[in-house]
DNA sequence: CTCGATCCCTGGACGC
DNA sequence: TGCGTCCAGGGATCGA
């Protein structure tokens, strides 16, 4: 599940793959997870990709028009500018099984292969994605402002200030705001668990209520922690694997992530999993213990019966 | 303002 | 082997 580190893992390889490529034709398949199909069909063949940047758990790949002529991918590696309000670019999510890679163009299709460039190299950068959980939207200008105004700060950047400004502001749970992507940008199931494992903080605890040396803790341990999976190129859980197709290896860090019934591996007790908002947390009930009103109590879950909806059927 | 619930979607795990 | 059911979860949305 491609979280921040993932996000860069990809971005960094699709940087050093199809930087400084033209688009020559856009084909859609399936376009439910794009925000306007005929934009993308209008504005980006001719387009050149300049940059391939992370921005939270997107993908921008940052557009700029023919006329400019293809830049040298030595001059993009030199120009390291944030994108600009006047940009335009191509906004990709990943979702939970999205991939974005390129590909020589007589490699058969991928199931779910739902949108191709061609490239003026003669590859194709192709998106996959079985469950399209995924995004993708063409913005430019003020357009592309807003959408980026609305995310919080990127965790690796936060300062101590901005960090405990933005968990203060708010009487959720810790957890809430960690996936939060309007405070923070960039930070999935997996991190947040980790992180609060790292700093011995129950996710259910009320932010606002944390102590100003925990919270510094916390933003320290988090970034440690998503340099320390950037480095492995990140977690492969399910399916996630780089540009290049390769997985990565920060799985193998994992403390608390999908070790339910294991031990702590500070203190040898079980690793519970409980649901805070609304996500599976993993948590070392001896480490992290509960904040007054939430029992940590072992409450089996009486595996609650829940739906029979009639399928929605809304293909497209 | 914050919460849980529901929905989107498919593949994989699991039970029988 | 095959079928049904459950579950994973990021994000939008809705009602409490």
């Amino acid at each position: 599940m491609p979280e921040l580190p993932e996000v860069e893992t990809v971005a960094r390889g699709l940087q050093s793959a199809v930087a400084g490529r033209r688009i020559l034709t856009v084909t859609l398949r399936k376009t439910d997870f794009i925000d306007d199909p005929a934009a993308l069909e209008r504005e980006l063949p001719g387009r050149h990709i300049v940059r391939v940047e992370r921005f939270g758990k997107f993908m921008l790949l940052q557009l700029a028009a023919a006329t400019t002529g293809p830049a040298s991918a030595y001059e993009l590696a030199e120009n390291s500018q944030p994108i600009e309000p006047s940009a335009e670019a191509l906004l990709v999510h990943l979702g939970m099984t999205g991939h974005l890679a390129p590909h020589f163009a007589e490699q058969p299709l991928a199931k779910h292969t739902h949108v191709t460039f061609v490239l003026d190299d003669g590859r194709e950068l192709r998106y996959v994605d079985a469950r399209r959980f995924g995004r993708m939207a063409y913005l430019s200008g003020a357009a592309l402002a807003t959408e980026l105004e609305r995310f919080g700060a990127d965790p690796l950047l936060v300062t101590r200030e901005e960090f405990a400004k933005r968990v203060h502001a708010s009487r959720s749970r810790i957890k809430a705001l960690l996936l939060d992507q309007t405070v923070l940008r960039g930070v999935g199931n997996i991190y947040a668990d980790e992180a609060l494992w790292k700093a011995r903080i129950h996710p259910a605890k009320i932010g606002a209520r944390l102590a100003p040396a925990e919270l510094e803790t916390l933003r320290k341990e988090l970034r440690k922690i998503l340099l320390k999976a950037i480095e492995l190129r990140g977690s492969s859980i399910s399916d996630f694997v780089d540009a290049r197709g390769i997985p990565g290896d920060y799985q193998q860090h994992h403390k608390v992530y999908g070790r339910e019934g294991e031990k702590c591996f500070r203190c040898g007790t079980k690793i519970r999993r409980i649901i805070v908002a609304g996500r599976s947390s993993h948590f070392c009930p001896h480490c992290q213990p509960a904040p007054r009103g939430v029992s940590n109590a072992r409450r089996h879950s009486g595996r609650k019966t829940k739906r029979n909806r009639p399928r929605a059927t809304s293909k497209r």
